[in-house]
RNA sequence: UCCUCAGUAGCUCAAUGGCAGAGCGACCGGCUGUUAACCGGUAGGUUGCAGGUUCGAGUCCUGCCUGGGGAGCCA
């Protein structure tokens, strides 16, 4: 018998036009009638279901099959048939539909609209929905989107440390990772003796494979990393989690313009991708979640980036006819409503707002000559704020020596990455893209909780 | 962490301090082409938790828990 997908039969139906199939999947919905019934079949392969209609008269197991509930899964076997005047291109007429695995009334997951708030307290089922269905294998599409991108330009993929003993990147609040006792640590002079721990020091997950990507960079060039990341910081927003994962790519032999054209490029490259790959989940997106959302999208790849100093942008928002909670000062961090205005007000499409004040930014960002700003850039995207940041890299010794002290770094915590500075160092480049934040402004789902298949946010780690 | 809104049937929501309800879903029945089918009927409740005020609390007060939205932090 000849085991097909639902995606296979939507990409060459004419080919299984008439002849024996056999396809597994779960029910969406049943409706049976007196002599005749149908079926709506999802086996996840593909964002549409396909119509089964099953007969008294052909099958044994009739009255069973018109009592199979939503959620239940089934072996249909029978002959596709082309159905060009119906609603939906092709149907299977049944000669058997057998029961894998029954599913009862109380399956939460009933033909009627769900919230997503929901939806997230079944979150193991979930993915048997139109929108989780849409969502999940957008995602794994992006995933690919993006090693396709870099793998064509000859980067090299490098897997960072998830586990490190890096304590000073400042990129916020950390996880501990320990096998000491909790409740009785060992102890010298009344704080914790981690030389006692797995490690012989005091070790976290990551936050950021940055460090370890300009090791690979300066010595491979052009790199990306593409893992998870963790973050501790007690952030309740649609856009925050605490597990999440980052694109860090690493550029040698280049400066901020090079990083921001790179940056482009590669959003552009992700919109196109999915565009062309998944049409059916972004049209879907598109009506259902956030209208208008590819028409939007397709204006952006032909779009150029708008880019402005921070300097400039302050200048903008104090002109700004706005009523601004925060006034602009040049100095302060941009707050929220100032990025919106930015991207959504001034200039409709993604902007990168560079050269922010050095006492804002992280301390590898490259001073600039003017000793006030650093070489730093954020990618501004209507909706969704911040999806990158990223800055060119300080390459001279002397001055990320006097960087470090100024935020309390001990030289000899990092020395490995000084070393960098003084054997064949040279400028570089590089940025962070947050791929749930890139996943939420391409398919217009607004809570990052939505575009993660078990996502873990203060106070909730379940499933 | 702060501000704010909410928590009542499986889900989405009503209910002036005075009998706890509807729609959807489920279940049962009907229907010879349905497609988030349609028509008729049935069942379904510790009103988030713990206290308090009151003759009487879903409703008012206090504390806690959970969730949404916003802010900060950031990707």
């Amino acid at each position: 018998m000849n085991k097909v997908s639902v995606r296979q039969l939507y990409m060459s139906a004419e080919a299984f036009s008439n002849k024996p199939i056999t396809v597994n999947g779960w029910i969406r919905t049943n409706r049976d009638q007196k002599s005749f019934g149908f079926l709506t079949l999802n086996d996840g392969s593909h964002f549409n279901s396909v119509q089964v209609v099953y007969e008294k008269e052909v099958l044994a197991n009739y009255d069973q099959v018109a009592k199979f509930g939503a959620g239940a899964a089934v072996k249909v076997t029978g002959r596709l048939v082309l159905t060009p005047e119906a609603r939906q291109p092709f149907e299977i007429k049944a000669r058997e539909v057998m029961l894998e695995g029954a599913s009862p009334a109380d399956f939460p997951i009933q033909p009627k609209r769900h919230t997503r708030e929901f939806l997230r307290e079944v979150a193991h089922l979930r993915p048997r929905t139109n929108l989780f269905s849409a969502v999940f294998r957008v995602r794994s599409q992006l995933s690919f989107a993006v090693h396709h991108f870099f793998q064509e330009r000859g980067f090299v993929y490098l897997h960072a440390p998830i586990i490190t003993a890096n304590d000073a990147e400042g990129a916020g609040e950390i996880f501990r990772v320990t096998t000491l006792d909790a409740i009785n640590p060992p102890l010298t002079d009344n704080t914790v003796d981690y030389r006692e721990d797995f490690f012989g020091k005091k070790t976290n997950l990551t936050v950021s494979g940055q460090l370890e990507a300009e090791a690979f960079a300066l010595a491979f060039k052009d790199v990306y990393t593409f893992g998870p990341t963790f973050r501790a910081e007690n952030s309740n927003t649609a856009r925050h989690a605490a597990e999440f994962w980052m694109i860090e790519p690493e550029i040698a032999f280049a400066d901020l313009n090079d990083n921001m054209n790179l940056a482009e490029e590669m959003v552009k490259y992700l919109i196109n991708y999915l565009l062309e790959q998944s049409p059916e989940e972004m049209a879907f997106f598109s009506h259902y979640v956030d209208r208008g959302l590819s028409e939007r999208l397709k204006k952006i790849v032909d779009a150029k980036f708008a880019r402005i100093s921070y300097s400039e942008a302050i200048e903008i928002l104090q002109k700004a006819n706005a009523d601004f909670e925060y006034p602009a000062e040049w100095g302060r961090d941009l707050q929220t409503e100032h990025e919106r205005y930015l991207s959504e007000n001034v200039f409709d499409k993604p902007v990168f707002v560079t050269d922010y004040p050095k006492e804002i930014k992280a301390f590898y960002m490259r001073l600039n000559d003017d000793q006030k700003t650093v070489a730093a850039m954020d990618l501004l995207a209507p909706g969704v704020g911040e999806i990158i940041g990223g800055s060119q890299r300080e390459e001279r010794a002397d001055i990320l020596i006097e960087r470090m002290a100024d935020f309390k770094i001990r030289p000899e915590e990092l020395q490995w990455y000084l070393d960098l500075r003084k054997y064949g160092g040279v400028k570089h480049a590089g940025f962070g893209l947050g791929f749930e934040r890139a996943l939420m402004y391409l398919t217009g789902v607004s809570n990052i909780r939505d575009v993660i298949p078990f996502p873990r946010t203060v106070n909730s780690c379940d499933f």
